[in-house]
RNA sequence: GGUCCUGUGGCCGAGUGGCUAGGCAGAGCUCUGCAAAAGCUCCUACAGCGGUUCGAAUCCGCUCGGGACCUCCA
């Protein structure tokens, strides 16, 4: 089998995966800023990421996978008035700073629960590691790589990018970055334009707001993650992964605070999934046109025509390849759903299906190799930086190769009862434990499904009596609730939600 | 302004030198009481102009278009 790649943001080309400790991966992926609701843009690096987690943990690697709940509020510099996004909001909606943190991050879990991500390991919240980002700021200035200025603490990105390549991940060129010509107000204290806050010292009206060496404050926006991912992965881990919209400061910063910090580069692997698009242009506050993930859910949006389930948005995700940006829309969400519909469809018929205990060889060959073909390149897409539109492709390959084993248009013992085996295998890992895909119909309960089975029987004795009137009466009434009756080729029913 | 990415058939998207992904939509056929589902077949594109090459969607140059980052952002 082919080793697994990944494209590294920092080399900017796929290397071959090897962990630091045999058998072990350290995963840290950027969480959300539990400020507001999430919004579609969210759903693409936690699926990406979380397909990631799932592949190497198939893969055999025991994975410690954190993802970090920011809840400080990160300050804002718009004009001079530099604010607290959370306390600002809290005000607005009279309520609890923690209280509105905890009602987004609840409302973040659900959303997660619904595109079936796996939790991760540790979820760990910046309110939770003042300390630990108190401590890894002292660790700066005495290396002399920070300054405080009347309580705040910047870092010295000149002083760090005379020994070290500030903007290697970025692509970003030092020298510009000190030398925009761009004036920004309320940067004074700053040695440099390029320098970042360590901590901000905090405005009376700020609510958020904890005691430090440099007095009362809150900690700058960069650091909770450096400190976080070192204290839970070490001073160096895998894979580091966010959206591509992170890499410049932020991801920038982390490796220049953490170098300083543990003297060593935290990061092996530097992953970035690109940005999903509506109309060709980024999701985003400043354009408003921001969806929701509660509006996805139920439709309620001007730009959606209707409610996309959550599974469809997952698939729609993973048809493409996570390093292209992905343009939303109706049309293809649509397509998307029918897709998915089709792909379970399929796989769930070929799950129920008895191959019987005696083994048999291919009827046809050729049939035999294609398949056998089309199960290889799972393994070979995947592992070709997380190809999953290329495995899915595959899939649906394969599809009509069940299909015509279900209506015998292709003969039962046309592939080898290994080649079926290894295919119901292969599909159910895949679609399941590592797309992390379930069926869009959720009533499928044995009560339901036992009325249901009373509903076809009934349609079939009309159908037989030739009283089309009853059996056009179940099969419209149903089809009215959703749910639809498939005549299938050897006379036999079945039904759809 | 600086840095960088990108332009694929009606829509979404794979694809880094030759073997013309895939999904959805559309057309025809098979099956069927009708319909749906399913199957088979068709629709064969690569912004434009030059260049390199036996051969380019794929490499190079230019033109035009779109986008990202540089400021909170997934």
């Amino acid at each position: 089998m082919s080793q697994l790649k990944v494209y590294n943001s920092l080399t900017r080309q796929k290397e071959v995966f090897e962990s630091i400790t045999p058998g072990h991966v350290g995963m840290y992926v950027c969480g959300p800023t539990v400020s507001g609701e999430s919004h579609l843009g969210h759903a693409r690096p936690y699926i990406t990421f979380d397909v990631l987690y799932r592949y190497l943990t198939h893969l055999g690697y025991k994975v410690r996978y954190v993802r970090n709940i920011t809840d400080a509020g990160h300050f804002e510099e718009e004009g001079r008035e530099a604010e607290d996004k959370i306390s600002k909001k809290a005000v607005l909606e009279k309520l609890e700073p923690m209280e509105l943190v905890q009602k987004y991050t609840n409302l973040f879990h659900w959303a997660m629960d619904q595109f079936n991500t796996v939790p991760p390991s540790i979820e760990p919240t910046a309110t939770g590691h003042i300390v630990e980002q108190i401590g890894m700021i002292q660790e700066i200035i005495k290396a002399g790589y920070a300054y405080e200025v009347n309580g705040s603490v910047y870092f010295d990105v000149k002083k760090y990018a005379a020994s070290h390549d500030y903007g290697k991940l970025s692509g970003r060129v030092i020298d510009d970055l000190l030398e925009t010509t761009r004036e920004l107000e309320g940067q004074e204290e700053k040695r440099d334009r390029a320098d970042f806050a360590l901590w901000k010292s905090a405005a009376p009206e700020h609510i958020m707001r904890w005691q430090s060496p440099w007095g009362v404050g809150f900690p700058g926006w960069h650091i909770e993650c450096s400190a976080m991912a070192t204290k839970y992965l070490g001073a160096q881990f895998d894979i580091h992964g966010g959206g591509m919209d992170l890499q410049f400061p932020h991801h920038e910063s982390e490796i220049a605070q953490s170098t300083i910090c543990n003297h060593t580069a935290p990061v092996r692997y530097w992953m970035h999934n690109n940005m999903i698009t509506i109309n060709g242009k980024k999701m985003g506050k400043s354009y408003n046109n921001v969806i929701k993930l509660t509006e996805l859910f139920s439709g309620d949006h001007p730009i959606l025509e209707k409610a996309y389930h959550p599974m469809t948005v997952r698939f729609f995700i993973l048809q493409t390849q996570y390093r292209s940006t992905l343009d939303f829309g109706n049309e293809a969400l649509q397509a998307a759903e029918k897709g998915l519909k089709r792909l379970m469809e399929a796989h769930e018929w070929l799950a129920k299906y008895e191959i019987g205990s005696t083994k048999y060889e291919a009827k046809d060959k050729s049939l035999d190799e294609k398949a056998l073909q089309l199960i290889a390149e799972f393994d070979e897409f995947m592992n070709d930086d997380l190809n999953t539109a290329k495995v899915l492709a595959s899939m649906f390959e394969l599809v009509p190769v069940i299909n015509g084993l279900k209506d015998k248009h292709i003969a039962a013992d046309a592939l080898s009862s290994n080649t079926i085996q290894l295919l119901q295998t292969k599909l159910k890992l895949y679609i399941e434990d590592i797309f992390g895909l379930k069926s869009i119909s959720g009533e499928d309960s044995g009560r339901f499904n036992a009325v249901m089975q009373i509903l076809i029987e009934l349609r079939k004795d009309a159908k037989s009596k030739k009283d089309f009137v009853t059996s056009d009466k179940i099969r419209n009434q149903l089809a009215e609730l959703g749910i639809q009756l498939k005549d299938e080729k050897d006379g036999g029913m079945s039904y759809s939600l």
